[in-house]
RNA sequence: GUGGUCGUAGCUCAGCUGGUAGAGCACCGGGUUGUGGUCCCGGGGGUCGCGGGUUCAAGUCCCGUCGGUCACCCCA
């Protein structure tokens, strides 16, 4: 068999990247239950009419299939695919246990998803999304929809990553100040607009025209989408347009607040940004999207929004508001630029210097006696030259080896980082606080 | 899914218009009968991503494929 090669879109990291990952998962996770959502994992897989119940996203869909199904068998109606984003099998999760669920509910979902795009750097295939979301029956409270971001400023700003800044937008400003010109298909001048990073003013201009609008129109929606403030002055931006309707004025009312709140609490983190738009077409008032300082144009590495219908069935309603973190986004971009470190490519601490295979017993008492103080420990995998064992260690970062002492001598410990050794007990010897575990850093 | 670009030792790369593979670092051993990181000496390691074609001869040309990356699409 030939050397196996890596699956384009399925990356798959080394121990010491790994401890970064679960590192930074852990701060996410406690930063998602500090606010009190509650964790929730559900299926890898979903019935296809699950997964393609709001869309067109099809074709990313990852379909399973039976290696031996009958191949004369009629089409299955219920084919199962791999869930595609976090929010969908939620959704259908609140459904299926609403009897069982008290409202609001609010939970977190750290868990793989797929989709079969071309992947490239930060765009996988299978990639690990941190996704809060807050459902409730019937109406859900505005106010949900101002703590989205409060509560991922806090999960991204623990995290050893460069500042990050949500964008912000609503879709009823879009769709109101479209409908309040005149236009017909909003959905469709919001995809147009959202190009305008891409191919510039000129061309949304000519799309737009080419799509029916006139050139007045074309105009609004661009200076519309040109807005971009850090602070509620978008409202008046927006009036100065001339434009009326009544859903703009409450999507202007909610951006605003969204806005307005984040100043309060976590100054400099949101920015209101009129062109934004986000692809699910299940949003239907606030849409959320991130960008990482430095890495701007790899897209968006935390998105949300608020969903009115995702979550109902017959007459019972559940709207929702959520948003999650695109951990595996976030590694690729700044492995890709060696910008994360650890301190040690293992957990160990501490390694027992084996002097003699004879004295295997003694120097595991040791690490038992270390490990019963939560001191991750391993003993010297063979009794080579102590310059070897300390080797052993320096190439794996730990930072510890302990010496056993020779007849009656007492044992000693060695900072192999400045070489001082000393005097240690087994039963009573503390690591600093800060060699415990391996350091994650940013860089 | 469409198109562009790249792919030589673990890493960074050299290899002229085709003539049967090299450097630095890393790694291993010895100098140093047991405490590393300096220095000296020595060593292992590549079917040049993979498969096919052209040619007397291919890392070097052509095609395909896989992988990385970029653009489109879409999006974490």
């Amino acid at each position: 068999m030939s050397k196996p090669t890596p699956l384009s879109g399925f990356p798959e990291y080394l121990p010491a990247q790994r401890m970064i990952e679960q590192n930074l998962i852990e701060r996410i996770r406690s930063t998602f239950e500090l606010y009190g959502f509650a964790p929730l994992e559900t299926r890898a897989v979903e019935p296809m009419d699950q997964l393609l119940r709001k869309g067109e996203t099809s074709k990313e869909v990852y379909v399973l299939r039976r290696l031996q199904e009958d191949p004369n068998a009629e089409k299955d109606d219920n084919a199962l695919g791999l869930h595609f984003d976090l929010t969908v099998p939620f959704a259908r999760f609140v459904l299926e246990n609403s009897g069982k669920l008290q409202f609001p509910f609010r939970r977190y979902q750290i868990q793989k998803v797929w989709r079969g795009e071309r992947p490239q750097e930060g765009r996988y295939r299978e990639f690990l999304q941190a996704d809060i979301d807050v459902v409730d029956r019937d109406n859900l409270p505005f106010h949900y929809d101002t703590e989205m971001p409060l509560v991922v400023g806090d999960a991204l700003r623990s995290l050893p990553i460069p500042p990050a800044t949500i964008l912000v937008n609503n879709r009823k400003v879009c769709e109101g100040f479209y409908r309040g010109l005149g236009l017909e298909d909003p959905d469709e001048v919001l995809r147009t607009v959202d190009k305008l990073d891409k191919i510039g003013p000129v061309k949304v201009a000519e799309l737009l025209v080419a799509r029916g609008a006139s050139a007045a129109q074309a105009e609004a929606c661009l200076q519309l989408a040109q807005i971009s403030t850090s602070d509620a002055s978008f409202v008046d931006l927006v009036r100065k347009l001339g434009v009326d309707n009544e859903l703009l004025t409450e999507g202007l009312e909610e951006l605003a607040r969204v806005v307005e709140t984040a100043n309060e609490h976590a100054p400099g983190l949101i920015r209101a940004e009129l062109k934004i738009a986000r692809g699910l077409d299940y949003y239907t008032g606030t849409v959320y999207e991130t960008e990482l300082q430095g890495y701007e144009r790899h897209g968006s590495i935390c998105s949300g929004g608020r969903y009115e219908n995702l979550a109902s069935s017959g007459n019972e309603r559940f709207p929702g508001v959520g948003i999650s973190i695109g951990v595996s986004r976030i590694l690729g971009l700044l492995f890709g630029r060696d910008a994360l470190t650890i301190s040690r490519s293992v957990p160990t601490a501490v390694v027992v210097a084996l002097p003699q295979e004879e004295l295997r017993g003694r120097c595991d008492q040791i690490a038992r006696s270390l490990r019963s103080r939560r001191i991750s420990t391993e003993v010297a995998p063979s009794a080579a030259k102590f310059g070897k064992q300390i080797r052993f260690a320096e190439r794996r970062g730990i930072p510890y080896v302990w010496f056993p002492g020779a007849d009656g001598e007492p044992d000693t410990i060695k900072d192999i980082r400045s070489g001082t050794q000393v005097e240690a007990d087994a039963a009573t010897w503390e690591p600093p606080a800060e060699d415990r575990t391996p350091l994650v850093q940013g860089v």
